[in-house]
DNA sequence: CGCCTGCGCTGCACTGAGTGCCATCAGACC
DNA sequence: GGTCTGATGGCACTCAGTGCAGCGCAGGCG
């Protein structure tokens, strides 16, 4: 497709065109270069270890990721933020359903692969925890609830997308995150309470609580309400 | 000190010795076995792979865990179930803090042990949610709200754990935890509302809303009720 | 007592990932 | 044409991890 780097697509293809016949472990390094037709040395240039070709994408989603979450968007709800910003990663994975099935079989047989896997959505969850951490800055439990709350958000959302990759993308991958999302926004947007003349004067509560611990309220505001 | 295996413990001390004084990548599992005065095939015996001496003792807890899981508890509040498992882990720790904090500042200079850590904290998690899967099952999202409640309860463990090996061990980490699954499990016990006619009447609720969301009026409850 | 057998340990050779170094070659630029 | 630069290829090396064969040492048995 582009001038410059047909060598990383072809790597990319060679590797997963050896990966899906004969599969991952069985295939080296020196199989794949050969296949490709380039130098072994150049796979490492373009892949700092094996496993990279097999996440070609997640370096440049998770930049977008940071950039997403540093520009702007501080007036907007925190939790809603970084629900949109694990948006982003979905799109990824949409835009290629077929490559990202592939892969998700790949990821599910290699446990090489699934550990793999689990650093890069770390670093996305990282990420996440970190805007929040900066938005609740000076609340009470802070980080703690920012790293809740992005755990809670890529869990979500991880959910959502395997079930999407598990029926071979052929559902809803959009409607099924945004139900997950939804989820967890219901249960932590909000947050930490502001100051009380900030808030706006949307709800009038009147409660009466015989000893029972705060879930059990929630709960029946949930019930009464008729939401789950 | 033990009569069958004082192999284990002299190499995961011959490598931590190392470890601590020229860094984990700097030394070769040829230097742990020599320093320990044994075969280099032996240590490939014990520990599957150089990062696993790291965590010599995850695996027993992890055991621990899925036995703690499957053994009774049928009449327990299950987020309440997955947090007394996640306490597991904390002990663990806790009743080395030495060698815990010392293998903490491994993990976070070595990103391959850190990533190695995260697949073991994966399979953690992995062990939590099939428990909440088992106990949501039929439930309405049943699947999502285990994996959100696991990563959740992960999240938080984590978080005051890692505070707490970040003070060197100082503090009490139990209370932390506490504290922080406490969170958790205000936000998430009780989960999916039970039948009307099984309902204690420990609370009863008026509410009043105008157009609010769910978590405006969940945010006002929690004022009115004087609680974070 | 001597032998056998199983088990744990060791040494050895081998594969394959990943790295450092240098030669090479293409195109850009003067 | 000459040169400079950046991308590539080749080579040699380290080190993790594995399979295999031998070795020593217990305990069981004749």
């Amino acid at each position: 497709m582009s001038a410059k780097p047909p060598m990383r697509e072809a790597l990319v293809a060679a590797a997963f065109q050896l990966f899906l016949e004969r599969g991952y472990e069985q295939t080296t390094v020196d199989d794949i270069v050969a296949l490709a037709g380039v130098g072994r040395r150049s796979f490492f240039r373009y892949f700092p270890s094996k496993e990279d070709v097999v996440f070609p994408d997640h370096e440049r989603c998770l930049a977008d990721m940071t950039a997403f979450l540093s520009t702007g968007g501080e007036d907007d709800e925190p939790v809603e933020r970084v629900c949109d910003a694990a948006r982003l990663v979905l799109r990824m994975y949409a835009e290629n359903p077929a490559f990202s099935v592939q892969r998700y079989r790949l990821t599910r047989k290699v446990p090489g692969l699934r550990a793999y896997e689990l650093s890069v959505v770390w670093r996305y969850e990282r990420a996440l925890a970190e805007y929040l951490r900066g938005r609740f800055a000076g609340r009470r439990d802070g980080t703690l609830r920012a790293d809740v709350i992005a755990a809670a958000v890529v869990a979500a959302h991880n959910n959502a997308l395997r079930s999407w990759l598990r029926s071979d993308g052929k559902g809803d991958a959009t409607a099924a995150v945004d139900h997950a999302l939804g989820l967890v926004q219901a249960t932590f947007a909000g947050g930490p309470t502001p100051p009380v003349d900030e808030r706006p004067e949307d709800v009038v509560v009147v409660v009466s609580r015989r000893g029972a611990p705060l879930w059990r309220v929630v709960q029946e505001i949930e019930t009464t309400l008729g939401r789950d």
